[in-house]
DNA sequence: TTGTTATTACGAACAAATTCGTACTTTTGA
DNA sequence: TCAAAAGTACGAATTTGTTCGTAATAACAA
C-alpha cells in the first residue's frame, strides 16, 4: 500500500512519468512501446514499475476494464521542484542563483531563450516591488 | 579497482563529496564529524564509503601517514554539470532555459542575486555577437 | 467451441547502495 | 611497558531498486 506521501522518483519511475506526462493517461503496452524504443526492456518489467508506483501512489489507474489505464497523480512541475530544491541543497549549497548561472554558463540556451529569460526577469522583479 | 572514469556519484557519495569540497583535504574522522551533526550515522560507514569512492576513483588519497587523508578527484563544477546535463534531459526535454525559469520561479533570489544573473546574462548576449 | 494472443498478478532472482560488526594495527600516555 | 584509544580493512547483512519468468485469466478469431 501507498505509505509516503510522494517519495522521491527513481530513475526508472521518472522515464514512465515522463511518458505519461508526455502523452497523458495511456495503457502498459502504450508506455512500454515508447520506453523499448529508448532502451532494451521487457514488457513484464514495465508493467512491474509501473504496479510499483500505483502502489506508491505515483500513479492513479483506472481499472474497470481489462487493459487498466495509468495516468500519472504528480504533476511535471511539483516534480521537477522538488528535484530541483533536493539538487540546489545538496549540491549548491542552497543558492538557486549559482545554479542558475552554472546552467547558463554551460548549456547554450538560444537568443530567442535567453530573451524570454530576461523577460521573466523583469516581470519578477516588478512583482517584488 | 576503478572501472569507469567517472560514475555519477550516488546520494551518500554526494554528501561526502559537499563536505571535501567545503573543506578540502580531510581525514575520515572529520567528515564523519560533519556527517553526524547532519544525521545519524556510524564511524565505519563513512570510512567504508569513502574507501569505495577511492576505488570509483572519485576520491584521492594520501597514505603515507597512517591517518589518511581524502581528497575530492572531481570538481565540484563538472559534478555540477554532469548532474545539470542529465536532470534537464530526463526532466525538462531537453530544455536548459525552462530549468532555469521553473528555478526563478519556485526559488526567491535576492534582489542583489538577481542583478548578478542579470549581469551575467547580458555578458552572455555580448560575448554571443 | 477451442486454441492463440494479450493482459494482469505475483514472486523470486539479481544488482546496487548502504550500514555496521569485528579483527587487526598503530599511536599515545600513564 | 602496556593498556586504552584511534585508525584501517574487510566481509557480511540489509535495504532498495530492477528485471523477468510463470501462472492465471480474459478476449478474440477461426
Amino acid at each position: 500500500m501507498a505509505a509516503d506521501k510522494h517519495p522521491r522518483p527513481t530513475e526508472s519511475e521518472l522515464e514512465i512519468l515522463q511518458v505519461l506526462w508526455e502523452r497523458g493517461p495511456s495503457t502498459v503496452r502504450e508506455v512500454h512501446e515508447v520506453l523499448a524504443r529508448q532502451k532494451e526492456t521487457g514488457y513484464t518489467t514495465t508493467l512491474k514499475l509501473m504496479q510499483i508506483m500505483h502502489d506508491k501512489g505515483t500513479l492513479r489507474r483506472d481499472t474497470s476494464a481489462r487493459t487498466h489505464i495509468y495516468e500519472a497523480s504528480v504533476s511535471r512541475e511539483d516534480t521537477q521542484h522538488q528535484l530541483l530544491d533536493r539538487m540546489i541543497h545538496t549540491l549548491f549549497s542552497g543558492s538557486a542563483a549559482s545554479l542558475v548561472m552554472q546552467t547558463l554558463g554551460h548549456h547554450r540556451a538560444s537568443a530567442g531563450e535567453l530573451e524570454k529569460i530576461k523577460d521573466y526577469l523583469q516581470q519578477l522583479e516588478r512583482s517584488k516591488k
